[in-house]
DNA sequence: GATGAATGAGACTTCATTCAT
DNA sequence: TATGAATGAAGTCTCATTCAT
């Protein structure tokens, strides 16, 4: 009983540093980079200041290790998502809806990606830089292996595609639940495929 | 009299005003609005601090003239784009090639509002927000005239539009020039309208 | 009267500057570089912290500006001391006497070039060093026109006279008052000249 | 017993403390006391920072290890130096020349000595202040038995040859050799004795 | 003997803002 | 209209030290 009140650590050992990171997601995804202070962090987590330092050298390394975790995430669930799958359109509406499935479920690994721009951060720039590419690699695959239109660009479409994904992020509003995800992604994938227009309203 | 004493030109008084407001636009837009500081903004003008403050009350205040300013200019250049053309889809080409080129023609102003997210700054958010939406009602607009596929969804069309559009600023490489921006424009709006599957390949 | 109580600031308006040069002198030369901390020095001055970047710009800057009114301080009383005099000995006892009179008058100023080791701050070092080597320059110059016993390495002489001087700093009580630097003085220098062995003692 | 069971290896057991010692000495002794963190000695010692804390009880405590470490060697090396010389000048020349050497050395031990002022430390002031005297004593011993001018005051001169060995420290360039110690210390030994200037010259 | 997580104080520096001039 | 000195809070990061393991 005494145990309960005083020795919370049960576990894991290096619970802090998951714990830092999993703030710092939520922090960086929602303030973005420069409004998030190490002591917004570490207050959150309910720990001081110093005790970031003993996880993480600085906050670009801080910041870096959060991409990594969320490009881990993200980059596993799409994979997920459209393993098994065959048919390129539907590999592409699988890993659309998984990809928007993270970045609406509120976690801040997955949002961070998309909200902090490499630039933003001239220290970590190269190492967000890198992870960013892996993982939007994967639509890259994805794209390529559609049978479009002779005179299409393929690297628009997939930087139109995912503007348009990541933007999501801005308007969403939370709360609506996660199904939505499924319904964008689907109306996402089928006006890329065959347009918006009535049919026979065309030139 | 008292004019003739000290200012005898009528309109050049404040032209340290836009001056100011021109290179907040830039930072604001370059480097984001909590990473650029009223510093910067003096040293790049060439004066102080405190002369910022003449101006502007606050951070906060600048950043919503900055925005003001910034809807002003891509809202006429829109406005002025699709004057007199009455073909929806038309409409909607002009408009989204005169978004994209001031988007990308490097002008700070128009960067601003797709870079500074109105909840990064709580003191500003409301000002920010009926900006954004005022200008963005264009093309609210300019959708709602197309002739649509019957259960098309008209604001995840428009929403997805915008994230298509306001991505480039994340990838676009300057120095390419303007003329790309209407090719891109051309590229968007034929995707949106017939797909970018190849015809017949499906369903 | 009211004026007395509420508007200290009677002459100059960079007063503030000069205290806290004046006080930094003193702490860097009490504890040196590393052991000062900007903190103390406000504190001293009785100002914030940040009025002292309004003046100067980082601690290192704020050090070589201490360095510099050192250097040019005791430069002035050696150049004032040895003017007029022609003898060679002479006018190295005058300067010896002058460089120690400054160094034990208790003056931040002057011991801070003794006490702070250019290497100690590498951000300054060549400033240091430049500053350090314009004003020993003046012994060299006075040892030069020295008639010296042929074998003499007179730079070896110079450094072991500027060691003999600068380390009374280690050991000088003080309040016994500034008359005994002349009498320091002329013992080292006699020492310097003659040597202190007994006359036909030796060799 | 007790022995037998914990530590079977006589002397090795306190290898660590050795190395501790060794490197703090070196950087006590390049960067000062301040200057220099708990942190840096255990990364350049390979060890963690508890480690330290393991054999010293403080920082202040290392440091006067590191004291008492640094005057049992110079002290020995000059004992050394001067045994069996019975003349008062050569053994002051052979101490002088011990002294040199082992400063000049590149060995922090005898540096720290030099380079740390008692009173940077106030909570060990005492006890270096005391380890310092009880070294310096030595030369003290060795000027009380040389034959000099009556008027000579033998405080002066041993606090001059000291500053003249000492500040050797802050010009000599390493990797000349420790073979100059022994010019040196002649030329420095010769200079006291007997003066530079030429013979004849003077009043 | 040694580790490594943690603390709390304090390091240097920059921030937005105010105000007398 | 503009300056520049000043503030007080906050920024990132390092410090010496402790302690459970």
């Amino acid at each position: 009983m005494v145990q309960a009140k005083l020795a919370p650590r049960p576990r894991a050992e290096d619970q802090t540093r998951w714990r830092i990171l999993a703030v710092a997601a939520e922090c960086f995804a929602g303030h973005g980079y420069a409004a998030t202070s190490i002591r917004d962090i570490a207050r959150e987590v309910g720990i001081t200041v110093g005790a970031i330092y003993v996880h993480f050298p600085s906050k670009d390394r801080l910041l870096v290790a959060v991409y990594e975790e969320g490009v881990r995430r993200i980059g596993e669930a799409v994979d997920g998502a459209i393993a098994g799958i065959a048919e390129p359109w539907a590999r592409l509406a699988a890993g659309m809806r998984a990809h928007l499935e993270a970045l609406l479920a509120n976690a801040g690994f997955a949002r961070v990606i998309v909200r902090v721009i490499p630039t933003d951060v001239p220290e970590a720039a190269r190492d967000l830089r890198r992870l960013r590419d892996g993982y939007e690699a994967r639509f890259e695959a994805m794209i390529e292996a559609l049978d479009l239109a002779p005179d299409t660009d393929r690297t628009v479409l997939r930087l139109m595609l995912l503007g348009a994904l990541n933007h999501t992020q801005t308007w969403y509003k939370r709360g609506a639940g996660r199904a939505d995800a499924a319904g964008l992604a689907r109306q996402f994938v089928a006006t890329l495929r065959h347009g918006v227009a009535r049919t026979g309203s065309s030139k």
